[in-house]
DNA sequence: CTTTGGATCGTCT
DNA sequence: GACGATCCAAAGG
């Protein structure tokens, strides 16, 4: 049983949306009739215009167009040339505010997810990191600027009856190197799927 | 277990 | 021309 994420709980800053993603479901259907479906298990928030590790620090470019769009829709970047990474933009239209996800548990669609994953042995490491997760799903960059709110999208997001974490355990974020000392990294606690990523601040 | 280096290319300087 | 919101395999302790 599960039901679109409500737009407005999108609506804001990106670290007051970040934790409120954690076990929602991003579910991804193919043309072949074929759901993958995982459950966020760990976040980012960016802060756009106004925060050094985001894509938006610098303003509007073709890239990070996404990011000033609506709160609702899906930012799809390339990441080291290799891999494919997805934030879930928040903020309100024309403020970028995004979301990276950054590892989901496997829930629906696993055979699929080992096709595109070949060679991984654990369920726990299929999606487990923001390009694996994209790989696991079948995210593109094709699919940047869908909206992850409406119904007829081939990428969604929804709530079940698995509620955020009370208590989500807080850290700096992984792999930046300006903007360390924020604790804008969101997980479940003690969830076996969550990133290898190691902070980039110091802790507390 | 941890550390290191290579892959690979669009974007911005 | 440099540099990533990364991943993986290989090598070292």
């Amino acid at each position: 049983m599960s039901r679109p994420f409500p737009r407005r709980d999108l609506v804001g800053d990106s670290t007051a949306v970040a934790p409120r993603l954690l076990n929602a479901l991003v579910s991804v259907s193919d043309t072949d009739g074929s759901v993958r479906v995982g459950r966020i298990v760990e976040v980012e928030a960016y802060r756009g215009e106004r925060d050094p590790a985001s894509h938006a620090y610098r303003g509007r470019t073709a890239r990070n167009a996404t990011m000033f769009g609506p709160p609702g829709l899906l930012y799809v970047y390339r990441s080291y040339g290799i891999h494919w990474c997805a934030n879930v933009v928040a903020g309100v239209d024309g403020v970028a505010e995004a979301v990276l996800i950054r590892a989901v548990e496997p829930v629906a669609g696993l055979d699929r997810m080992r096709g595109d994953r070949p060679g991984i042995v654990r369920e726990v490491d299929l999606a487990n990191g923001p390009g694996k997760l994209c790989a696991a799903l079948g995210v593109t960059g094709d699919d940047d600027g869908t909206d992850l709110c409406s119904p007829d999208s081939r990428i969604r997001l929804l709530r079940d009856g698995v509620a955020p974490p009370e208590r989500p355990t807080r850290t700096t974020r992984v792999g930046i190197t300006r903007g360390v000392e924020h604790r804008w990294r969101y997980l479940v606690p003690d969830h076996p799927c969550v990133s290898r990523g190691r902070p980039s601040g110091g802790g507390s």
